[in-house]
DNA sequence: CGCTGGTTTCACAAACTTGTGAAGTTAAGG
DNA sequence: CCTTAACTTCACAAGTTTGTGAAACCAGCG
C-alpha cells in the first residue's frame, strides 16, 4: 500500500494488478491490448490517462494504444476527451458506464435470440428439437428482462454503499 | 438413415440453423468447432449424437470432433455417454445442464474478483484508484448473488411454461 | 501559412491458432 | 489373444491475429 508522503504510487504494485486483471479479461475473451489499457485506466487515481502515459506504462507503441482505445471506445468502456487547447487526448473510465457496457452483452444475446427464433421457425415447434430451441430462446428472453431489473437494483445498492462516485 | 415419411427432418434447414447459431457463439468468443458441435446437438431431436454423426453432419475430421467434445465436456455443456456394449460414444446436451454452464461463467467472475481483491489490497482502500477497484469488486459480488437468485426464478418460470423437459 | 507535437493508418513479420492426416491407443467380439 | 472399430494424440501446414515501425495525417501555435 502506498504511503502518505506525496502519495507515491507503487508502480510495481499497479503493474502487477494491471497484468493480472488484464489476464483475466483476456481469458474471458477480450483482446490483449484493450484489456491492458482498460486495466491501467481502472487502476489510475484520476480514472484518466493520456496516450503517452498509456504507452509508457504498458511499454507499447502509439499504434497499439490507438487500436486499443478505438476498440474500448466503440464498446463504450472508455470515453475520449480532448483536453482543451492541446493536441493530447485523454481516455477516461466512468465506473457506471463500464458496468452498462458489460451488461450490454445485450447485443450479443439479441444475436443468439434471432438465430434461435429462426431455428424454431424452420424446425417447427412440434419436433423435440424445435421445442428445445424454443425453451432455450425463452431462457434468453427471461435473462434479458432480469438483467435490466438487476441493474436497477445495483444502482440502488451502490448508492447506499458508495454514495455517487 | 431413411426418413419415415411422417417427419422428414429438413437437413438443409438444420444445417442453416447450426451454422448461424454457431456463428453467434463464435462471435461471443467460443471456438469454431465446439460452437458447431454444440449447435448440432442442440438442434438434434434426441439431444444426442455420436462422433460419427457429428463428423458427417459437420464435414469435419474425427480429430476435430474429439477436440470439440473434450472442450464442451470440460465446460459441462455436454455429457459423454458410452452406449453399453459398443465402442461408440454419444454426446448429449441436457438443457438444464447447459444453462448452468452458461451462468458458470462464475468461474470467470471468480477470477476477476480475485484479481480485484488483490488490487484493492495492494493499492490500498484509501486512494481513489483503490476505491474504484473496491466498487468494481462489489459490483461483481452483487452480480454473483443475483445470478443465483435469477436461476432459481428461471427454474420456476420454466416449470410453469414447459413442464419438466 | 508552415512547423511541430500528437494521433491514426498501413504493410508486414512474428507468433499463435486451427483443423487435418496419420499413427497410436483402447477395448469389444470373435 | 488377435482383430478391428472407434476414439485420441501428435506434428505440421495453412490461415489468422497481433503489435510494430514508418509514413501519413491533423490541428494548434507561432
Amino acid at each position: 500500500m502506498a504511503e502518505a508522503n506525496g502519495a507515491p504510487r507503487d508502480v510495481e504494485a499497479v503493474s502487477k494488478f494491471v497484468e493480472s486483471f488484464a489476464a483475466q479479461l483476456v481469458e474471458a475473451g477480450m483482446q490483449r491490448m484493450p484489456a491492458r489499457v482498460f486495466a491501467a485506466l481502472l487502476s489510475s487515481d484520476s480514472g484518466t490517462l493520456t496516450s503517452a502515459e498509456l504507452g509508457e506504462q504498458l511499454r507499447i507503441s502509439p499504434a497499439a494504444v490507438s487500436g486499443a482505445v478505438r476498440y474500448l471506445a466503440q464498446q463504450h468502456m472508455v470515453a475520449r476527451e480532448r483536453e482543451p487547447g492541446s493536441r493530447r487526448e485523454r481516455y477516461r473510465v466512468h465506473s457506471d458506464q463500464w458496468y452498462e457496457a458489460l451488461t450490454n452483452r445485450e447485443a450479443v444475446i439479441k444475436g443468439w435470440e434471432r438465430a434461435l427464433r429462426e431455428g424454431v421457425d424452420s424446425l417447427g415447434g412440434g419436433s423435440p428439437a424445435g421445442r428445445r430451441l424454443a425453451e432455450t430462446l425463452a431462457f434468453f428472453e427471461f435473462v434479458d428482462g432480469e438483467v435490466a431489473l438487476m441493474m436497477d437494483r445495483w444502482r440502488i445498492h451502490r448508492e447506499r454503499h458508495f454514495g455517487d462516485g
